[in-house]
DNA sequence: CTTGATAATGATAATCATTATCAATAAGGA
DNA sequence: TCCTTATTGATAATGATTATCATTATCAAG
């Protein structure tokens, strides 16, 4: 498994050609700030990070190869409430793993979840089974989140 | 439980008056069109609906209705991927259960399902439980949603 | 290593859902 | 009924995302 050894093409090169798209100096500057980051960007956040490096590159190249990547499936794409989507590389081969989301619904702070993912997914595994053939609808993915205050909001809320 | 029993105030006036809030024409207007309707409608859908009997009712109204709901916890607000929010009662004692979503990724199709819900209840309550202790984080609201292809687009797909 | 077809880019304008303004109206306590 | 003020609605503004279109750069073929 190829990654960023400091010499060679990336291994995100092999995934665009193979789905027939060209890699371009954009689209790696993209990848490699969604890859850099543990956050989980906008659009804007993700110019703005490429932008030092590459002031030419534009916010609509942003949006486009976030459109190519979602749906090559090697991002994903989330709506937190926040009026802006935002995104998360999904990793393949890296070092992070499949997580759910905790979301602030006061300052928006986002906290990634790995605990109890297992029975989780052994759960979700049966109830997708099970709900593909009854609706005979073919599930691809799925998404939770839990929303309420982060620590620091709520004691926030309780001095008022 | 006094409902819709076709005279004296339905059973949200109070809800209403409870919050310190006025209860007006746009108001009851909006909550009986999502009372009377298990779709899933977005702010101009209510609109729409609602301009049938009131015409002079604005757009405006209705997204700050539904913001009011909303915060009152009468109405959830979903995003499904297709650029508008979208709002369901949240049935306080009407005929609907707490349910979850299929979503097709291709037209847009929503499909309650209540099946398996207990189960997944009963494991989002143990995670609500530790995560709330781990995080410190009080949560107040869950999503889970699974997206993939109903059966009309997957028979289309894979006619293809 | 060129060349050429065309996918990709970027500056710009357009879209469209949602919000902000503000004067006019109406709910409901006194 | 009266008065305070929450609510409304017409309108303009905002802001994220998308469409256009001429220009550029990728990469398969020669
Ligand atoms: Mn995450
Ligand atoms: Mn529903
Ligand atoms: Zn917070
Ligand atoms: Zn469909």
């Amino acid at each position: 498994m190829p990654r960023g050894d400091g010499k060679g093409p990336p291994w995100w090169k092999g995934k665009f050609r193979g789905c027939g798209h060209r890699f371009t100096i954009p689209r790696q500057a993209i990848i490699e700030t969604l890859d850099k980051t543990s956050a989980h960007l906008s659009a804007e956040d993700i110019y703005l990070a490429v932008h030092k490096r590459y002031p030419n590159i534009g916010l609509t190249t942003v949006y486009r190869t976030l459109e190519v990547l979602a749906q090559m499936r090697l991002i994903f794409k989330f709506d937190f409430g926040d009026g802006r989507s935002r995104y998360e590389l999904a990793h393949s081969d890296s070092k992070k793993e499949h997580h759910h989301h905790l979301v602030c619904t006061n300052c928006n702070r986002i906290i990634d979840y790995t605990d109890f993912i297992n029975k989780e997914i052994e759960l979700l595994n049966k109830t997708e089974k099970a709900l593909s053939k009854k609706f005979n609808f073919k599930i691809s993915n799925h998404l939770i989140q839990f929303y309420g205050l982060c620590e620091k909001c709520s004691k926030l809320t309780a001095r008022q």
